[in-house]
DNA sequence: AACGATACGGACTGGCGACTCCGGTTGTCC
DNA sequence: GGACAACCGGAGTCGCCAGTCCGTATCGTT
């Protein structure tokens, strides 16, 4: 599930779809995802036609712009674990998360809006960040670095919520960096 | 200025506009900002019309809904600061903005999307809210119960973000406990 | 009770935005 | 280089929703 198409794209056609891609990424992270479909069409240097023939509906570009994001991060996330012993892999991941997520909470909720079932394909990108980061969690708290009662739930809302306060905060880096420190502490053992 | 009208209100008319508040402040919050202003009209039992002519916009209507919860917060806020000793009264505080938050954010940034300044009648009330939290973080602050290099649009965004978390978490009370305790240990000093 | 002022209701309008359709264009394969 | 399929563009359709209008009902006052 989730291979390559049946038929190759034709060259035009990937070079649409990708470039669409990105500029409702760029978009909508940007201006949120109020932003008309046609507008992003015209951005991309394409008709509207060729937007609704690569993503039959808006909640599907929508899908495909947050699968992608979980993608990258799931990728950054998994080397980040290889490479570093539990508690600075648990931080790392923590700190990249955040910054890879800017906007991405008016995403799913608009998703959610939208009626659920949509998750099909998000599902399955979202239960790998999950489960990498079940992993994570764990060794940490084996490490004794985060304290041993909390659990998964409460660390995805966590991240959901450090998100929307960093988007407050814009790109004071230094106030980002207090509040990074606030809350690691508080998720270190008493 | 947010006086009383001119010429008060004929008695059905009064009755109409506070069922409209109530019923716009629990579909709002409960379904989102994206919910018919008729459907509200409906639920409140009057027509479109009578909506409309209270508030002349949905905006207008979203905009009294906030007002109307921040004052309460700020009386809550108030009531609280007076009895407690600083340290109490500034926990006590973030944990009653949290409570009364539920689904806040969607509002404020419903209005910024509205291309709105965040209106004259917010502002008002918001400021109230506001100096009242800066008190309370000295406070807090001067009694060595909070770091001291937290500013204030530290606090509020970290207000925000808390509420996003709870958001997640639902009615999961040993969960939202669990939340509180992170942050709390977190904005204590080193 | 009767009258003017005030408020109500809900059919109606205008604009916007998601999505469709099909004549024209472009890539690909022999 | 030609033929066919794949793909493109964007004018047009359709439904939805904020906001208006005016005939009707209700309030308050004398």
């Amino acid at each position: 599930m989730g291979g390559a198409q049946v038929r190759p794209l034709r060259a035009d056609a990937a070079r649409n779809r990708a470039r669409l891609l990105d500029v409702a990424t760029e978009v909508f992270t940007t201006r949120g995802v109020g932003v008309p479909t046609e507008e992003i069409a015209r951005a991309a240097g394409v008709g509207v036609g060729t937007l609704f023939r690569h993503f039959p509906t808006k909640e599907a570009l929508l899908e495909a712009v947050l699968v992608r994001r979980l993608e990258t991060i799931a990728e950054q996330t998994a080397r980040l674990a290889a490479e570093a012993e539990p508690a600075e892999a648990f931080f790392g991941c923590f700190r990249l998360v955040i910054d890879q997520s800017a906007g991405k909470s008016e995403f799913t909720q608009a998703l959610a809006a939208a009626g659920v079932d949509t998750q099909a394909a998000l599902q399955e990108s979202s239960a790998v960040i999950r489960a990498q980061l079940a992993e994570l969690l764990a060794g940490a708290q084996q490490a004794g670095a985060v304290r041993p009662d909390l659990a998964l739930p409460e660390l995805l809302a966590l991240l959901v919520g450090t998100g929307a306060t960093m988007d407050q905060l814009g790109s004071d880096l230094p106030a980002r960096e207090r509040i990074f420190e606030v809350v690691f502490d508080g998720l270190r053992p008493r």
